[in-house]
DNA sequence: GATTAGCACTTTGGATAAAGGAGTGCCAAA
DNA sequence: TTTGGCACTCCTTTATCCAAAGTGCTAATC
């Protein structure tokens, strides 16, 4: 495929733009490119792209910026689509490793996918209106202490250590395992609370401090998987020059990686039935600076999660998008073929 | 306790210097705290304190800024000790709840600390030549996958989830736990891995796909507790000043928060018999712009972890001191009363 | 008609200089 | 011993200038 000029020259720009963070002028994209026109005509071009809102000026005499719209246009049209050789190499080494588990594998992906890129990578955790409870187990550690371990369809697994004053007897303790296990297998987790307490009554019979026991329960269930997004390459957004001296632009971004308002959108992006990414560009969360780049990735028959690449609105979009879709990709193929070798799709644990 | 004049001055500079973040000079010494002097007397004591190595000058004609040493002698010496009230009534707050885990505590208190102090608050998990098994768990939760989850002696939980290509048999599964659980409980963490490279030939008797079931447990245990250090308040190195136009010097406090080095200056100093907290600074990994104090917690008859507190030399040492000597003490009687509950010191598992 | 050379104009950024402010050290007087 | 006074130093801010990079426009050229 090869592009009209201004196609071409709107191209270069945005690659200018990302590579050195400078707005640039219609003589500098010449030089860098070697393109065959006169800088009359790039500043020709340069103004017509202006006024369909694809490039801005910084000021009145300033070179160009890309906007937003400039930034999509590139995503959608112009950009190589050129996979790294590395990424399809680590990501290999990776998934040629006979055991790992679905967490490692996303773990271990999103650590290249942040080292390749210089952007941060999100990965969702568990929803806990997907996951149900697969075991649970109560192990007692010390003469007054008990940890409550459990484990979803999915393999996640949650713990709460709690202390109770008076001893248990053993023997109670695995009464009351058999008895949750019957009980509470299979359920979605955001009814265990609910399920916990109808249990209440029967508990009393099998265990001398129900109580507190019914309370530590309750307690470890409603905690359930309260840090939801998993973050990795933090640290790359300090080697961004549009930080350097604006720590306060920073902080916004490393806010944003803390509170919620990250999980909404990625929550929303899976949900939607787009099978492209979906790209972000200054649009995260009204900061301006901040862009993401989502991605869905099917579990097998576990479900789906979805990875976002996060960064400055300045970043490479096309080699974001090309490293996310190449391991999406991957991924999914993983996945699927696991399921196959496993045998028909896991009924109900 | 009445402090002489050169250490009412030099309580004075300190103080200035780490609420205003600017060099002092005698004039604003005498505005700031209405002292009895001419500013001519405060320069003759500046400059003794200057001789005896306690402040600085950043240039020949400034004001005077608290070199280590001089921040050392403020801690040892002139600090008011004050505990903050709505540190004391948040922690009872805590402490007064029924139920909670070892880890929980340590996490809320250092949430607490974060926010009172405005620092970084570190604390170092489980130690694997201190723990030991206390029990293993398999799970099938699908098919082909299974959740090995285990639990420690302390109540730490590790987990890894794995895929096996071939279903197994449940009853497998059950003898299989069994057979670990026989063999392997109270065995130290860091012994596991040979322990389980010995099991192997029993296993084979036990399970069919014995060789990924045993891969699998390696692995799981190989990782054991692979991040040490439980960080809280990492955003607040943010609203320090002397990082605002300075980015390189907050990156490099980020990276010290995520490379081992802090590990193991805390590990040293959990090791240390000093019941006071260390506080060191401007020497944390040769960095001169932090400053740690880290103090011991003693979890009852679980051992000892420690608390450090993590910030730019210019902290507010009176604050963070009285707040962790404070708050360790609260909860190393906290952990001492839960023992006594609880009956004996808790014998192996 | 599309391209380009040429030119006037704008804005930024860096350098330089001047002025002001905060501070010091020292000396002599109280 | 303490303090007022003073000369001196260095940083910071402000103003000014100038070069560099860029734009838009117009007229000439291909």
């Amino acid at each position: 495929m090869t592009l009209n000029r201004s196609d071409t020259i709107l191209k270069h720009i945005v690659e200018y733009f990302i590579k050195h963070a400078q707005p640039v002028g219609s003589q500098t994209l010449i030089d860098e490119y070697h393109l065959p026109y006169s800088s009359a005509t790039i500043r020709n071009e340069m103004f017509a792209l202006e006024k369909q809102g694809l490039i801005e000026k910084t000021h009145s005499s300033s070179g160009r910026v890309p906007s937003s719209q400039g930034y999509r246009y590139y995503c959608d049209h112009l950009r190589d689509k050129s996979v790294d050789n590395e990424l399809k190499y680590s990501l290999q080494n990776i998934l040629d490793e006979k055991i790992h588990s679905i967490e490692e594998v996303l773990k271990s992906s999103c650590e290249i996918l942040s080292q390749m890129t210089s952007l941060v990578s999100v990965v969702m955790g568990p929803d806990e209106k997907e996951e149900q409870l697969a075991n649970v187990q109560l192990v007692q550690i010390s003469p007054n202490t008990i940890t409550a371990v459990f484990v979803t369809n999915r393999g996640y697994v949650e713990n709460k250590t709690f202390i109770i004053e008076k001893g248990i007897n053993p023997s109670e303790i695995v009464s009351c395992v058999t008895l949750l296990n019957d009980r509470l297998k299979g359920t979605p987790i955001y009814q265990l609370v609910d399920k916990i307490k109808a249990l209440k009554p029967v508990l009393n019979d099998y265990i001398v401090s129900h109580d507190l026991v019914y309370q530590a329960l309750l307690e470890t269930f409603l905690r359930f998987a309260s840090d939801r997004l998993s973050l990795y390459g933090r640290d790359e957004l300090f080697n961004n020059p549009e930080f350097k001296n604006d720590t306060d632009k920073l902080h916004r971004m490393f806010r944003l990686l803390n509170d919620n308002s990250l999980l909404k959108e990625m929550e929303e992006d899976v949900k939607s039935d787009s099978e492209e990414p979906i790209v972000k560009i200054g649009e995260v969360d009204g900061n301006p600076d901040v862009s993401t780049i989502t991605a869905k990735v099917k579990l097998g028959s576990e479900g789906e999660t979805s990875i976002t690449l996060l960064g400055p609105t300045r970043m490479d979009y096309d080699k974001a998008l090309s490293a996310l879709e190449y391991l999406t990709e991957e991924l999914n193929k993983y996945f699927a073929k696991l399921d196959d070798k496993g045998g028909k799709n896991g009924g109900d644990a």
